[in-house]
DNA sequence: GGTGATAAGATGGTATACCATAATACCGAA
DNA sequence: TTCGGTATTATGGTATACCATCTTATCACC
């Protein structure tokens, strides 16, 4: 693994778990401290994180942590309403006895994370369990799509996740596109996470407004 | 406008146009005197074009044209054909009469564009075009994510404009989506939509498989 | 003559020093 | 207090040096 790698997975991180708020500069050289590399290391991160999204660049100010309004969110949520539906329809449709295994795992960690409370064990566990819808639908460039929009909304997703562990509805939600999957019903697998993003919508929209009227102030 | 843009747009249009063959190697120090560029400049918009799918990096090798099989693609075209119903249907609803204007002289430059025959030309006019629908719709978002990965297929894009400016079935559908939306029917709008780009699916697979199985030879 | 080892070159990866320019903050004089 | 100039800071951009690795070509040895 290059040192690119690793400063671009440190710098993605951050951003994500709001190291860095978004709006911040992302000044070059205190970076250079920060990540231990060079300056030439974060400038080509910048750029990668700048073509993901995640990253804004001002001219003639510089790179800022790109910001985050409902507007755009909503858009996002939109589009994985689109992508992901037709990822578990798909799924529903192919899914094989493996793969149902391998989905059940990957629901079985997630109802692990959720009893755990842990919101970064949650995160990981929704990325593998949506990965492996996307996986066995066989649609790598549309889990490629979701992945980059979901940065750009990564920490409205980790706030989401965070309340959503106290009423664990999310989880039987999820439960649910797992038994649509599991039963190869396409039309309940679509039908369960147009439920579930809907409501992940619902409570972004929610926390980002007040977030942001509270900022207001 | 900085260097680096300039580099980038050059790269990608050199890219889209061909003159870089997919799988071709993008050896850094030629590149800077082509450009006429630092490395620096030439390492930071590979990373761009890296992080857009345009150009993959192969380890201890270097950075190379992105190769394009008919897997990925035929992903794209599923992926383009869920998105762009989407918009054609909601700009179909909101288009209002200025909306139909803009849509109407779109459609106008395409037309010229048809009958004039330059690929390039076809190319801007129905990127315009699609534009225009996914602005009207309110859905700006979407739109780049269409043309990040439209930026993947884009040599399969010209292509098929290429042949199918012979026929001219193609300026009719596109017609039809325009009369669909001028006349607020999101209905007609996503089919005539989804019968435009299967038809552009089924010619670049026509394309691609022809060419793949020629340079198997 | 064929095979394997070694040396040379090419390339990527990293680090640093340098300059020009634009924005900004600060400070002194009117 | 305000205006204007200066110093600072950060960026964009360039050049270069260094190292590791991969490729390739050469050459000696079998």
């Amino acid at each position: 693994m290059t040192l690119r790698d690793m400063a671009l997975e440190k710098m993605r991180a951050a951003i994500i778990a709001g190291h860095f708020q978004s709006g911040d500069r992302l000044v070059e050289r205190p970076l250079c401290d920060q990540l231990g590399v060079s300056r030439s290391v974060v400038r080509e991160t910048i750029r990668y994180l700048e073509a993901e999204g995640l990253v804004e660049i001002l001219p003639n100010k510089g790179p800022i942590v790109a910001k985050l309004d409902w507007e755009n969110a909503q858009q996002i949520y939109e589009i994985r309403m689109l992508l992901e539906t037709s990822a578990a329809q798909k799924c529903a449709e192919l899914a094989k006895d493996g793969d149902k295994k391998k989905l059940g795992k990957a629901l079985a960690q997630l109802k692990l994370a959720y009893s755990s409370g842990e919101t970064n064990d949650l995160f990981e566990a929704t990325t593998l369990f949506y990965q492996c819808i996307f996986d066995i639908s066989g649609q790598n460039v549309a889990w490629e799509v979701v992945q980059r929009l979901n940065g750009r909304i990564s920490r409205l997703r980790a706030m989401t996740l965070g309340t959503r562990d106290r009423h664990d509805a999310g989880y039987k939600r999820i439960e649910k596109i797992y038994s649509a999957i599991e039963t190869n019903d396409p039309q309940a697998a679509a039908a369960a996470i147009q439920l579930h993003l809907t409501e992940a919508a619902n409570i972004a929209k929610t926390l980002l407004t007040a977030e942001l009227s509270k900022s207001e102030k």
